[in-house]
DNA sequence: TATTGTTATACTCTATAACTATA
DNA sequence: TATAGTTATAGAGTATAACAATA
């Protein structure tokens, strides 16, 4: 209907818009949104990082994460400490809970990523991912 | 440093974020969004379209084209008819200013996709392009 | 009774700038 | 002088519900 139905830009919006609906469709119980489960996912594989470093990875504000994290604090999932050697950062772990709440979320997002990736065979997802990271990674 | 790089639903969205600002350094002086820019376009490939059509084909919301739409008849570019079969349905085309500027705006498209995709080979990009559409026409 | 388009509004995500405290 | 984190705020994009006019 539209030539635009033949550039990149277009197609990714579409198909973003699709998984972030779809996304909080699965997960709207579990009080996430996509940036709380990366970060939450992010401290999981890293502890010990620290949330502006979180940011620079995820591609979220700093000034964003404040709240993020605040909430994930409260409910107990995250745990933040000063630093040792510097007493400007704040360490970041995952709880006992947060790491079974993590292993949930986890299985979870797969499934999602199983479900709106279900017209594609298991190598295609496989080069979709491996086209978009060639995008992400190219140091524009 | 995270599983969630091993999802589509976390690579395209941060491929979308580059490509959405990367839109916006490359059309700032054009006052379109990317929403105006693809109506624009729909409407020239499909003149007399009614704007409810475009929103569903685009997947916008009926409520944001109406001040799209206005702005775009304002500025000269699309002009508005009242349907002669259909009272309630006002039809939209180009204005021969809108046909001048939807050529710019495509080469300018054009020049933005094939830069935000230069990590990626002419054969990679239709794959990639061919993917999402997979994934777009799946019927969920 | 359903559809087209409109209005008003609210919510989420993201961006920016000024600030503090530490280095 | 630079960095980590905070606060407050503004903006864009999107979503929802109620409405008028027409079919």
């Amino acid at each position: 209907m539209s030539f635009v139905e033949e550039t990149v830009g277009y197609m990714i919006r579409r198909v973003q818009e699709r998984m972030f609906a779809a996304f909080h469709r699965r997960f709207a119980d579990s009080g996430l949104t996509p940036a709380a489960y990366a970060t939450l996912a992010t401290i999981d594989r890293n502890p010990g990082v620290r949330q502006g470093r979180i940011a620079e990875e995820l591609g979220l504000q700093n000034s964003n994460m404040v709240n993020l994290i605040k909430s994930l604090v409260e409910r107990g999932f995250v745990e933040r400490h000063r630093s040792a050697s510097d007493n400007r950062v704040f360490t970041l772990t995952l709880s006992s809970a947060g790491k079974l709440f993590i292993e949930k979320m986890n299985e979870r997002a797969l499934a999602l990523d199983a479900e709106y990736t279900r017209s594609l065979s298991d190598e295609e997802r496989r080069t979709l991912i491996e086209l978009l990271g060639k995008m992400i990674t190219d140091p524009q």
